[in-house]
DNA sequence: CGACTTAGGTAGTGATCACTCACAACCAAA
DNA sequence: TTTGGTTGTGAGTGATCACTACCTAAGTCG
């Protein structure tokens, strides 16, 4: 090391790593993103990334996955000890409270739908995906009209925050907000 | 030319590498495309797609715009002659029928909205979108709830398609599916 | 036939890319 | 103190990248 640096597990250079990652993709994507710039974010050389990782590729996977994965655990806290219709209204209220707010998490979950061409990370995306619908209908109890709804309406966030439209700038945006509060 | 292929207009050559282009960045995203791949698909050399659109980004708007104005166009041929929720159902059929089952627009889509880093690409994203709402409100007269209901269930369907599940294999996609018709 | 515009190519630019290899420094246990 | 596993880097590798400078051939019009 350069000038001796502190020597971390490589479970926290890992998670380092993973942190970096999803800026780096968020922003510029899978075939955009540079390992180099993700090496430099988490203090370590690149060569190591690939080392913790392998491939871009596979790096890309666990971002992903860690994703789905905290996506899963909020609801999971949101909906602790409810069940039926305000579970799902839980869910919906963590997400858009703390979720919505996290530019770096949302763009990257764009950028793995974008992906989703290739077969592998196409696995991880249907797999977190399904999980998350997996979950929603198992603690509400609801069927398809509302689940279909709960997920649409997140899609929809996701894009208005993606577009950044969701600060009052555009009418037709704030008239699309609007319409996500349940009647 | 090597073996002086057919000369064409501009017009046409741009047309042809707005076509290759739009598979291009499906496929890659704006980071991961390759205007060599693209020069390629479209028959020409690779300078001149930059003769024809200057810059890597700017074929990217290019493309999009094009995606976003056919969208538009789409709407308005299955809203001709109809007013209010019909004219809105009209335009969901249409989108289900000729929309979702061109892969490469959805996933151009997909990677145009995981693109609006980019200021430059959020403005036209921002505008085609807008474009698109303002019309359903316009030609359908509805207000948020069913507006907000249409935009997102076409956002849910957009990336239930990126993940390639609405061919039945996932039973919670199929559900997410079902919910999507009108009750 | 020239003169001018437009369509299109060849050849190359430096930069950046993901990824590899060999090696070094640290730490713990025998 | 040696030994061996773990953490980490320096220095490259060829490939590919977006983009440019310059040239040529084809149509068009006098």
């Amino acid at each position: 090391m350069s000038i001796s640096a502190e020597r971390k597990t490589a479970a926290e250079r890992r998670e380092a790593v993973l942190d970096a990652a999803l800026d780096e993709f968020a922003l510029h994507g899978l075939g955009g993103a540079s390992t180099e710039a993700i090496a430099a974010a988490a203090g370590i050389s690149q060569p190591y990334v690939f080392r913790l990782f392998g491939t871009k590729k596979d790096l890309f996977k666990a971002v992903i996955t860690r994703c789905f994965r905290e996506t899963l655990e909020l609801f999971q806290r949101a909906a602790e000890g409810k069940r039926g219709p305000e579970a799902l209204e839980a869910m919906g209220a963590a997400y858009m409270d703390e979720m919505l707010p996290d530019r770096m998490r949302l763009r990257g979950q764009m950028q793995a739908y974008a992906a989703c061409d290739d077969p592998e990370i196409r696995d991880v995306v249907r797999n977190g995906y399904g999980d998350l619908v997996a979950y929603a209908e198992r603690v509400s109890g609801a069927g398809p009209p509302e689940i279909t709804q709960f997920f649409a309406t997140g899609m929809l966030l996701n894009v208005i925050a993606s577009m950044g439209v969701q600060d009052g700038g555009e009418p037709w945006a704030s008239r699309l907000l609007a319409g996500c509060e349940k009647p």
